[in-house]
DNA sequence: GCTATATGGGACTATTCTAGTCCTGATTGG
DNA sequence: CCAATCAGGACTAGAATAGTCCCATATAGC
C-alpha cells in the first residue's frame, strides 16, 4: 500500500544518528559508519537534508553536518517533504496540476482531504520519538497497534 | 509524499461509477465511458477488483460488473489492498521481509506503527464517503482539513 | 448449435521513477 | 599549499508502473 521511497527511511536513520551525536558535526563518513548506508548515497541524502534546512552544513577540512533544529521540533512530514519533494497522495493532488476530467471526477476531492489527514497525523509524528525502537508513536490512531519490529532488508 | 498509485485512483473512480449504477450489470466499455480511463486499463482494474471480490462479474454476452457489497462495507483500505498488494510504507515493515540492520536500525517499527496508523484511518473511509465531491471523510484527523478540489491530470 | 458479446488469465512492451555512482568545483583547517 | 570535506549536478542501471494485446472460456439470443 502507501509507501515511502528508500532515501527516507535511509534519512530518517540519518536524522536519528544525528540526533544522537547532538552537537557534535559528523562527516558522510561519520554516518555513513554509523548506518550502515552506503557512503555516496549518505552524501546525496545529506545534500537534500541540508537544503530543506534539517541539518547544517560545515564545509572544509574537519566539516560535516548537525542538525539544523532540535529533534523535537523535526517530525516525519519535514522529511518526507525534503526528500520526496511535493509529490501527493495522487497526481491530482499536487497544486499545480490541472485536469481536464476535474468535472467528471467526484473522487479527487476525497483523496486529497485523506492526503492532508494524513499529513496532520506525520507532523505530530517527531525525530524524538522515532529515536528508541519500541517508542510510542504520539498519534491518536496509533495507540492501538504496537507490533513488534520486523526485519530489514540488506542495503547497500 | 506518500503516493497510491494511478491504478488505485482509477480504480476508486471506477467503483464510484459501479455504485451509482447499484444493481446494474455495467460493461468494461460502459464503464470506460462512464469514466473515462482507457478501456484496456478498465478491463485490467475490473479482473485485479474482481479477484479481490469487491465486485462481481457476470460472463458471457449481456455480461459485466456489479458491486460485490454494499458500497458502506468498501473501505479505502480494501481498495488498495487489492489494487496494489501488500505492499507497505517502507521495504522492512513486510511481513516476509529480512533484514541485517535490525538490530541497528532504531527507525524500522516506528514507520511500522505510522504504517498502520494509516491503515487504520483508511478502513473508517468507505465507498460512501468517496461518492460525492464534497465529503466530509470520517476519520478524526481528516475534519480540520478541507479544502478546495483540485485539477487533475489529464489521462487516457 | 452458432455467433456475438463479455470476462479470465496472463504475457509482453515501453516508459517512467528510483537508487546509486561519479565528477568537478568551492571552502577551510592545518 | 594540501588534504579533507561539502555543493551541485550529470549520468547509469535497474526496478516498478502503466498500458496493450492475445487467446481461452462463458453465455444470451437467434
Amino acid at each position: 500500500m502507501l509507501r515511502i521511497s528508500r532515501l527516507t527511511d535511509y534519512g530518517t536513520m540519518i536524522l536519528v544518528h544525528l540526533a544522537r551525536r547532538s552537537g557534535q558535526v559528523c562527516s558522510a563518513s561519520d554516518v555513513a559508519a554509523g548506518t550502515h548506508v552506503a557512503l555516496p548515497t549518505v552524501q546525496k541524502i545529506l545534500k537534500y537534508l541540508a537544503r530543506a534546512e534539517l541539518v547544517v552544513s560545515v564545509r572544509g577540512a574537519e566539516g560535516g553536518y548537525t542538525l539544523g533544529r532540535e529533534p523535537g521540533t523535526i517530525s516525519a512530514a519535514d522529511i518526507l517533504d525534503a526528500l520526496e519533494g511535493p509529490v501527493a497522495i495522487t497526481e491530482c493532488s499536487q497544486i499545480d496540476s490541472q485536469c481536464e476530467l476535474e468535472s467528471l471526477c467526484p473522487v479527487g476531492s476525497a483523496w486529497q482531504q485523506i492526503n492532508k489527514s494524513i499529513r496532520l497525523a506525520l507532523d505530530d509524528i517527531k525525530l524524538t520519538d522515532l529515536r528508541g525502537p519500541a517508542t510510542e508513536i504520539p498519534v491518536a490512531a496509533l495507540t492501538r497497534s504496537i507490533g513488534r519490529p520486523l526485519a530489514r532488508q540488506p542495503r547497500s
